[in-house]
RNA sequence: GCCAAAGUGGCGGAAUUGGUAGACGCGCACGACUCAAAAUCGUGUAUCCUCGGAUGUGCGGGUUCGAUUCCCGCCUUUGGUACCA
């Protein structure tokens, strides 16, 4: 005796969740004799505003595919979890106090029960916690792999370490050059061979090893914000200023793990075209990826003459000590700033008394060969003191005496930043000295002999650029470089040195923030340089300017106004001549980027179409030797360390500043318990405050950093194949089984980090032997984002309340209470459209306000004198059709409680008495912070899962995004209780019969069987809601309650609607869950029929329609059609031109 | 700016190897039941109209017997990206 009541869905669906709980119905084994498929939702941060409305969307979409997969015969592997480390319960931390590890797990309950509720038909035995160390301590493992890992260009996949250290020990670095040409052996060369590497110490090999390494450790830009005292992450970054507060943001380098993500380029771009992703998605990707083909050419400068090779001024560099800065004066030698100069003056002076014996037998003998260049010894150059110095030749020599040994790296350092300044450096062990001073005589002489650093750059030195154009090669009227390139400091002529100083101040001068507000502004300036055309021989202008990127190609540009518009404005900017090579293609208007043109002045290239020419011009500069064919990727590596507290600390430990991984025993490194979240101020995370934590054995220390959330993100959904494997991160028998994400469920805003890192991790992991795949998801579906409607009271600005004082003066107070006023009513007073009613209505709450407020003494009146009112968000919960709820919202927070409203409805009086508070509103994100959540249990309380489950998929196509609104939940509701009653009797008794199904009833059916299934698989929930409702409505009008019929039905809504049906099929007499059904398999013969009512359409319009058999042959159907009544009607006489029938859809006639 | 997706009744949306545009639902209107209301059930519901018909899938063209669907050119919205040579 069941009515599909509010009680009774409240009962069967708690019913069947217990059910289903107690008998474990989704826990999911290996089963090699079935097939599997693995169906997988993004797993939610669980914040502390709990799930909403958006929530459950894709999550209900999976779970009618697994619930579909399984009950098709499928081992379905549905698990949930929880990316529980990340940033906003820190940040709760700091503001409530409350521990990220406590406050995650209470959101974790919440989100539990909530996701509960829904039925889905996860198997929660799987469940994995990012932030749990029995999960961390594998992401912590795959790291140190990826640590222990390098990329092999030549095999294009990640090997160990071992192999490399095997390639160095056999023939150096040869074959696998350093990954990025900015490093170079310590010998100062690119490369290095075996016994080099052989004779380097540990610490030197480390330091190699770790430009090779997939995780590495590097000095790398942070976005460092002074006001707050701490490192931010890009998303709190927005267009150069804080998120929280607006403060501005630098870069500033820290040394901080990163992970070469930029090898796998070219891989994570070919592996698009195995996967199913949507065509967008992809597009996101590769656009990120931004692979563009080109070459590089190089430009010879024109030889520079300035007369002597300028002296060099060393300013001793800023207080934190780095990179002195470097430029070139006029007259006088100072290799120190004065300052620094005099600080080491006492020092210089005592070495210089006391040498070592080293020293002092080099002093004598470089005396004794009476150079024509004079050497000075203990001189200060920057903060430095070197042994000796040539100043005229910019050569420095140093002696490694015992100390020396200990200290390597900061020697490197140190003559990196003595190198920079435009000195030489070359040294020699105090025991070479000691007993082959020939061999250290002859090498300083050789020395002497060749040209200086400063020389050599100019004389050799060539200007290396990267172009997707080869083919405008005889376009280039100017090359521009960005302003960090270091030949600037190398090609600059006296007499455009301050220019192009004050240029560079200017560039250092300006904020990220500048730089975004004016992307378009063009700047830059002449370095005096030029450069020679490697075909055309033409000599060009080097310019720098801020438009060309440090970090991509090679940081500098050939200029082609005639053929990109950036080059074009730059010209027309700084006045340049412009060639064209394109013809008519250039107006002289603007540049045109076409490769259909066909080249002129071009040399020998005249008449080649663009297009043809790409290839012609890169072969003839390689064969000349000053080209080579490029590929560049926009990608950076990705930074891997964050400056927090609540995330997974790195599994390293520093000894003597280099990092080890830790041993696998040693796993998990677990976070270190503490209160203290605050940031260490000095741009190290909130780990640096534990001291003991970081220091924790003598000369031993751990990173400050944690990783991102991303890391936890990369490879959860391998645990979940085997979650409890105590020695592995996953088994390879359950690896090898569940294999790939078959279907894989989430949001667009995923596209780049999250997939991208993943598939990297997948990509390593298969390299390394670990995984037999190397994509991890097969399919991937972006359900849309569900905004929700916000909603808005609009207070009067504070600081607009006046009164008039005694004297008649206008005083200001802030002595009155929040006002606000209704949205219309506002609108209309800000363009100025009051009608004379409401405006007695305004001044109706100034005299009540004067009345209330004005304090003896105080003889004033309260005006409104500006017309400013400011938004504010309001809880939706307190307003009802834009209604706001007056009292609810007076207690909702205790500054209202006293708040005065002005009402929309003028009639009514502004206070007290009856009157509409209207509310505006506008479509945003759910979020808690704009109080527009939409909680799905109040839903489920009103209506019940199933029908939420149902509307959500009604509301429209899956990967769409759409507002929120509970318009039309009725018509799913009551679609399940029709579909209900169809089982029930008029007084609601269960019955079916067992009667032979008609033939309308079978064609009902089977449409639906066959219409769901495809729309399952085509992830059109939203059409398969419908299919069920014209079902439901069909048999409703033939009064069906056929078991024959019903049954199928029940189990081919079950996806949907588990909980309901589940109840029916119970009804139905199965002591077995419904899960264990098999999905009814349609059959065609129910859908066939014999004959189709032809559209008849006469000069394409649809005029009538006639009835015909299918097999009917076109000639007999044409003469039927021109014998027609409806023809004759139509023809008004005229002969048919031409009859179009297309069997089984259409007649057309045309006249 | 560039890349991608999308524009269909009052609303959510359906239909694309080119073949009856508006399925299904909401809303609305009318009717049945009821003393009444709710619930439920039934009927109708793109627009215009001289009631025969005409128009209609963002706008303007084109291909076709026939275009929401294909092609060209615009407009608008949303997402991605931001001087990437």
């Amino acid at each position: 005796m069941a009515e599909y009541s509010k009680e009774e869905i409240s009962r069967i669906e708690d019913k069947w969740r217990s059910a289903w709980e107690k008998n474990k119905v989704y826990k999911t084994e290996m089963d090699l004799s079935r097939p599997k498929y693995y169906v997988l939702d993004m797993f939610p941060y669980p914040s502390g505003a709990g799930l909403h409305v958006g929530h459950p969307l894709g999550y209900i979409a999976s779970d009618i595919v697994a619930r579909f997969k399984r009950i098709k015969g499928f081992n379905v592997l549905h698990p949930m979890g929880f990316d529980a480390f990340g940033l906003p319960a820190e940040q709760y931390a700091l503001e409530h106090g409350i521990h990220p590890a406590v406050s995650t797990q209470q959101n974790i309950q919440n989100f539990k029960r909530q996701l509960g509720r829904i039925g889905f038909c996860y198997d929660w035995s799987r469940e994995v916690q990012t932030c749990d160390p029995s999960y961390y301590r594998w992401t912590q493992w795959i790291f140190i792999q990826i640590f222990d890992s390098w990329y092999n260009r030549k095999k294009a996949r990640a090997e160990r370490i071992s192999t490399l250290i095997a390639h160095f020990e056999s023939e150096g670095n040869i074959s696998h050059p350093f990954p990025n040409l900015k490093f170079k052996a310590p010998s100062g060369n690119d490369s290095f061979n075996a016994s080099e590497w052989k004779a380097y110490d540990e610490k030197t090999r480390r330091e190699i090893l770790m430009t090779y390494r997939l995780a590495y450790l590097a000095h790398t830009d942070v976005n460092w914000c002074e006001a707050l005292g701490t490192v931010l992450a890009n998303d709190e970054v927005i267009n150069g200023v804080s998120y929280r507060g607006g403060f501005p943001v630098v870069k500033r380098q820290m040394r901080q793990w990163s992970l070469r993500i930029t090898e796998y380029a070219e891989r994570l771009l070919s592996g698009l075209d195995q996967i199913d992703f949507s065509e967008s998605m992809k597009d996101i990707q590769r656009n990120w990826i931004g692979k563009s083909t080109g070459c590089l050419v190089t430009f010879k400068i024109k030889g520079l003459t300035p007369g002597p090779s300028p002296p060099i001024v060393i300013r001793a560099g800023s207080e934190r000590g780095d990179t002195p800065d470097v430029a070139i004066a006029q007259d006088f030698i100072f290799t120190s700033d004065a300052k620094t100069w005099k600080a080491l003056k006492d020092s210089a002076r005592e070495n210089r008394k006391n040498p070592t014996e080293a020293e002092d037998k080099i002093w004598q003998a470089l005396r004794n060969l009476k150079l024509e260049h004079r050497f000075r010894r203990q001189h200060s150059i920057g903060r430095f003191i070197v042994d000796f110095v040539c100043i005229e030749k910019k050569l420095v020599i140093e002696i490694d005496g015992p100390i020396h040994d200990l200290q390597k790296r900061e020697d490197a350092e140190r003559t990196q930043i003595i190198e920079d300044s435009g000195f030489k450096v070359i040294r020699f062990s105090n025991k070479l000295v000691l007993t082959r001073i020939d061999e250290v005589l002859q090498k300083i002489k050789t020395e002497l002999t060749s040209p200086s650093p400063l020389e050599r750059r100019l004389g050799g030195e060539v200007l290396t650029v990267f172009t997707t154009r080869p083919d405008t090669i005889y376009g280039v009227d100017f090359m521009v470089l960005a302003p960090e390139h270091p030949l600037v400091k190398v090609i600059t002529t006296e007499a455009q040195q301050k220019e192009v100083d004050d240029y560079l101040k200017y560039v250092e001068s300006r904020s990220e923030i500048d730089r975004m507000a004016e992307v378009k502004k063009i700047t830059g300036c002449f370095t005096g340089a030029y450069a020679i055309n490697p075909l055309s021989k033409k000599e060009t202008p080097i310019w720098i300017s801020e438009y060309v990127l440090a970090g991509y190609g090679t940081g500098a540009i050939m200029g082609v106004p005639c053929g990109d518009e950036r080059d074009h404005k730059f010209a027309k900017h700084f006045k340049l001549p412009i060639t064209n090579i394109i013809g008519s293609f250039y107006t002289g208007e603007e540049a045109n980027p076409s490769y259909e043109a066909t080249l002129e002045n071009s040399g020998v290239f005249n008449g080649m179409l663009m297009r043809d020419a790409v290839p012609a011009i890169i072969a003839e500069l390689e064969k000349l030797g000053v080209g080579k064919r490029q590929i560049n990727y926009k990608m950076r590596d990705a930074g891997w360390s964050r400056q927090r507290y609540w995330g997974e600390p790195f599994p390293v430990v520093f000894r003597e500043d280099v990092p080890y991984a830790m041993e696998e025993k040693d796993l998990p490194l677990t976070l270190p318990d503490s209160d203290n979240f605050k940031p260490s101020g000095n741009g190290e995370g909130p780990l640096a405050n534990l001291t003991n934590w970081i220091d924790f054995a003598p000369g031993q220390k751990r990173d400050s950093n944690t990783m991102p959330t991303h890391a936890g993100a990369a490879w959860y959904f391998l645990r979940y194949m085997d979650p409890h494997n105590q020695k592995e991160f996953a088994g390879k028998k359950s690896l090898d089984y569940w294999n790939q994400v078959d279907v894989y469920i989430g949001g667009s805003e995923h596209a780049v980090a999250h997939l991208l890192y993943s598939r990297m991790w997948v990509k390593i992991l298969h390299d390394l032997g670990y995984l037999n795949f190397d994509e991890p998801f097969k399919k991937l579906i972006n359900q849309g984002k569900i905004t929700g409607e916000s909603n808005f009271v609009y207070r009067l600005l504070k600081g607009t309340f006046f009164y008039s004082d005694q004297d008649g003066e206008l005083v200001e107070t802030d002595n009155f209470p929040p006002v606000f006023i209704s949205k219309n009513l506002k609108d209309r007073f800000e363009n100025g459209t009051l009608s004379q009613k409401e405006a007695a209505s305004i001044s109706r709450v100034e005299i009540l306000l004067n009345n209330k407020f004005t304090r003896v003494g105080e003889k004033g009146r309260v005006d409104f004198i500006t017309k400013a009112f400011t938004p504010m968000r309001v809880d939706i919960n307190l307003v009802e059709n834009d209604k706001l709820d007056i009292e609810r919202f007076k207690n909702w927070r205790p500054d209202f409680k006293n708040a005065e409203f002005i009402f929309e409805n003028s009639n009514s009086s502004a206070h007290g008495e009856a009157g509409d508070y209207l509310c505006g509103s506008a479509i945003e994100k759910m979020s808690k912070s704009y109080s527009n959540i939409v909680n799905p249990d109040d839903i489920i309380d009103k209506y019940g899962a199933d029908t939420l489950r149902m509307y959500e998929m009604f509301l429209g196509p899956l990967e769409q995004s759409k507002p929120w609104s509970t318009n039309g939940i009725d018509g799913v509701y009551k679609f399940l209780r029709r579909f209900w009653n169809l089982f029930h009797n008029s007084t609601g008794k269960f019955g079916v019969n067992n009667e032979a199904a008609s033939k309308e009833e079978l064609r009902a059916l089977h449409k639906t069987l066959k219409k769901i299934e495809s729309d399952i698989e085509n992830y059109s929930f939203n059409t398969s809601v419908s299919e069920f409702m014209i079902c439901a409505n069909e048999l409703s009008s033939l009064k069906c309650n056929k078991r024959s019929i019903l049954e199928p039905l029940v189990i081919a809504l079950s996806p949907f609607a588990p909980h309901i049906a589940e109840e029916l099929w119970s009804l139905l007499g199965h002591p077995d869950t419904i899960l264990n059904a098999k999905y009814p398999a349609f059959e065609e013969q129910y859908l066939k029929v014999n004959s189709h009512a032809y559209p008849i359409s006469i000069n394409g319009k649809v005029r009538a329609t006639m009835e015909f058999a299918l097999d009917m042959p076109k000639e007999d159907i044409e003469k039927l059609v021109l014998a027609s009544e409806i023809l004759k009607k139509w023809s008004e006489g005229k002969p048919p031109k031409k009859v179009i029938i297309v069997q089984g859809k259409i007649v057309n006639v045309v006249l």
